[in-house]
DNA sequence: CCAGTTATTGACGTTTACGTCAACGTCAAT
DNA sequence: ATTGACGTTGACGTAAACGTCAATAACTGG
């Protein structure tokens, strides 16, 4: 059974593959959405790390504010604990999972507006082109 | 052929339905997102203004800045113009399409790895159960 | 050994999106 | 006439999310 050497990277490694900078990757640590491991100063970055790097940046891509992409990122570590911990994090899920749903709904509808209105530009294209090769 | 009276509304009207302050409002006229009539100094909002502002508050909710905002709400003037305004405008539609897409699919994701993590949390539970009971 | 590269930790600056006064206008009711 | 209720325009404050130095450390090739 061989096992992969699990990868790690540099700080300046990720940057560069998630086109952010260093001083946003400090940043997310500062504000405990990343615990990397330290070599002597210098920071190693996990798979892990850089999974969890990559769910903080599709939080952005939705909007979510760091504060709460960091209680999202946290369902990921499931807690093997207690009952009470298990319905709380079920709790959370389920108030994401809103947030969620609302903003589908909102991007389906913008969505359509979008088709709608794309269709009008259209034919009012085509309506120019008609009365153009009329006048020729 | 009787026409309905146009309704209008005072800022604290749309600010209390829509749940923001009249701040915000003020301050999305000033970034170009509202021009409301106005009677005297009073703003006077119609039921266009009021979808204008409804357009914003969902741009918020998917998390898009007010200049993105205001951009994807020009979207819905068509210019009645000449071709080149139209395939422009064809052309912005299909950027801001783009981010839609985008969003959707990160949220599509979110969303299947929530029900994967709320359903190991509830065999963790009913593991929980189990025990307890064989423990009574 | 020394310059260059890459890293670190502050400290301060900046932009966005408002909140929070302050000072004032206007109109309706007491 | 005055007192609210509602409106207005500044001006300043603030939190979030970084950007931008500056000073310093640690390794690395020539």
């Amino acid at each position: 059974m061989s096992t992969h050497p699990s990868p790690s990277y540099t700080i300046t490694d990720l940057a560069r593959e998630l086109d952010i900078t260093t001083r946003t990757i400090r940043f997310y640590e500062d504000k405990g959405l990343l615990r990397p491991a330290r070599d002597g100063l210098k920071r190693i970055y996990s798979r892990a790390d850089r999974t969890r790097l990559k769910l903080v940046l599709r939080g952005k891509r939705l909007g979510w504010p760091l504060d709460e992409i960091r209680k999202m990122i946290e369902l990921y570590d499931v807690p093997g604990g207690e009952a009470r911990q298990l319905s709380m994090m079920i709790d959370r899920i389920d108030t994401s999972r809103q947030t969620l749903l609302q903003q589908r709904d909102d991007i389906e509808l913008a969505l359509r507006e979008f088709d709608e209105i794309e269709a009008r530009c259209q034919s009012q294209l085509q309506a120019l082109n008609v009365s153009d090769s009329a006048a020729v």
